[in-house]
DNA sequence: TAATATACATACAAGCATGTATGTAAGCAA
DNA sequence: TTGCTTACATACATGCTTGTATGTATATTA
């Protein structure tokens, strides 16, 4: 049954990648084992090897699928793309709310935060993954402040504080979010609210 | 050379505690052996095997060691254990701010910091320190929220919102910010605006 | 259609990590 | 001082994991 054709392979890539993904959730990056990921898509380790250096390749492979498109997503939905006659302040709460939609909706995305989050260990190889957050962190960091000195110019802030000052916060408050959002794995706590507290951050601000 | 007084074991114990703090940092949590923690405490296993029964409950112990007295802390800061006259924003600054002061001078409590927020995966046994953190933040929520009331009553809040909203973003907002704090371990990106950052977002809330 | 490359499966060797079992010297209580 | 316990060290058996080497059937190309 050794008969693959290219698409067949891809395939094949494709299964050993989500295949590792369940793997990673269920048992940590760590205590993943090749052997694991491979029986998880009905393949052996020489299939595996193949595609693949190693498990780190795998993560990284894992990653790029989900967070690549996301950072495009992220400049349309706060308006930085097309020019725009909404309001900046509802631009940002709506940008907000659309990527916890994603999480809701998206289970690979949804899968794929949670184990960065708390299924990885960031040491050795996996520490420049966190230098990558640390980046698209600042660029988020920027479109924001972005939006909020657009709110500035159109008087519809409430205080006096610097846009940069405000996206800081703002910033922040999602990363928190979106951790509680990930540990809320029951949804009690955080996740039936998160909407009503992205609106309550935003409001802070509106004159 | 195996002649032990009770005092010396302790000794011995707290010994593979630090050690596996500095294994853990380095190596993380799932590739630390205990091998390493013994050779890095100068013990072998045997001594490891005697004092604990496995790396989780040296995991334990380690958190142990500085979250139990966290708690407490918490409480004086906030100004819920004494009759106080102060502001109660000023007091959830302050809190705050101590907070991040503690992670700059208290190496340990930063190390594990570090530690449980990325050199770990929460995953099998220790899925249910998950839980312990999130009913922590729950009882934090309250006591913020608190503040924040007393803060309504005395007419120094800017806005409507009610000080239970104000306390969960304010609890975002620190949630958050211990992340970056941790991930930016060069200090250039929050590190050194950490206690700017706290007061902007309690400015933010001031009349 | 013959040669080569692809896409795997299988087999092997080596190193770890774990847990436990056993050894042992010193402390401690009676 | 005798006997038991403490506080470890040492040794052993077992079970992973990993990487690589090798086998093999099919696809692809010249």
């Amino acid at each position: 049954m050794v008969s693959k054709t290219k698409e067949d392979a891809e395939l094949t890539r494709n299964r050993i990648i989500a295949a590792a993904r369940a793997v990673f959730l269920a048992r940590g990056v760590s205590k993943s084992t090749l052997e694991h990921i491979a029986a998880e898509a009905n393949v052996t380790r020489g299939a595996v090897y193949w595609h693949f250096e190693n498990k780190t390749d795998i993560f990284h492979a894992m990653r790029e699928q989900v967070f690549l498109p996301l950072i495009d997503q992220m400049d349309d939905r706060l308006g930085l793309t097309i020019d725009n006659t909404e309001n900046p302040l509802t631009q940002i709460e709506n940008s907000l709310c659309h990527t916890i939609s994603e999480l809701n909706e998206n289970i690979e995305m949804r899968e794929i935060y949670e184990i960065m989050m708390i299924k990885c260990e960031y040491v050795g190889e996996f520490a420049m993954v966190l230098d990558q957050i640390l980046n698209n962190c600042s660029s988020l960091i920027e479109k924001i402040e972005i939006a909020y000195q657009r709110a500035q110019t159109q008087n519809l802030l409430a205080s006096m504080l610097s846009p940069h000052a405000l996206a800081l916060d703002t910033h922040l408050f999602f990363g928190g979010l979106l951790h509680m959002w990930i540990k809320d794995a029951d949804g009690s706590k955080f996740r039936h609210q998160a909407f009503d507290l992205i609106k309550t951050h935003i409001n802070l601000r509106r004159k």
